[in-house]
DNA sequence: ATTTATGCAAACTATTTGCATTGCC
DNA sequence: GGCAATGCAAATAGTTTGCATAAAT
């Protein structure tokens, strides 16, 4: 894995947006201080920083795929309204070990959906 | 909404897949009952029902959007190695409450992800 | 008779891939 | 210099939409 000029611009244009970006949104952010790259490369490049770890890749919301740079473990929240992402910050180990035992599965991502606080009105 | 055939036989088809399925499953089962459908009635028809509660939309898991026969209160696991999507029958309504009053989200669905039972060596 | 739903084809969105060229190491 | 990464364009996958026709109420 090269260290390019693009790989650094997207890692960096994730951190930046800090909004759980899409390939979308780092494309517009990095094309602006450098013109020439292609969605090809923002693709390849936020796919395999998310294989190889630098990245968090949260899924697949409503259409697109989103990353995080917060690697450390936590969970989202996407709200079915606004589409709005929260991070989620609460230990669910014990629900998670109950999981395990009854269906046998290890967990280690939680995407929940639902209303935000905004949205309800 | 009209009670036609292909109505009938997609929401047949969801509940005897069983398996969570998908728009393209449902219509390949179908189309062997009814050769003329096509896939645009499939689309719109999941979609209708889902939105009307007669199906769960249980969300677009690695490209695909799934449909779950079940609306009943219960939430899933997909396997991020066979991709294989697993009913979740556990009581999440302690944590939920906790996520509720610390992110002020109202959660009603949870798409876990990580490995299988099958999967791990 | 009215009006919604269907089938078909074309459009669209997100993403991936092939390939010649560029530029890190 | 060699090989991995880039840019471009074309391809692909999943899904949606416009419109004339068919079928349900």
């Amino acid at each position: 894995m090269r260290n390019t000029i693009q790989r650094r611009l997207i890692l960096n244009a994730v951190k930046e947006l800090n909004v759980h970006a899409t390939a979308e949104q780092v494309y517009q952010h990095v094309v602006e201080q450098h013109p020439a790259i292609s969605k090809a490369t923002v693709y390849r490049n936020l796919s395999q920083m998310a294989e190889a770890g630098e990245l968090l890749n949260i899924g697949n919301l409503y259409g697109q795929t989103h990353y995080d740079h917060n690697c450390h473990a936590h969970h989202h929240f996407i709200c079915e309204r606004c589409k709005r992402i929260v991070d989620v910050e609460v230990d669910f180990s014990a629900v998670l070990a109950q999981v395990q035992s009854i269906a046998g599965v290890d967990v280690s991502n939680i995407a929940m959906s639902g209303i935000c606080s905004h949205c309800k009105t």
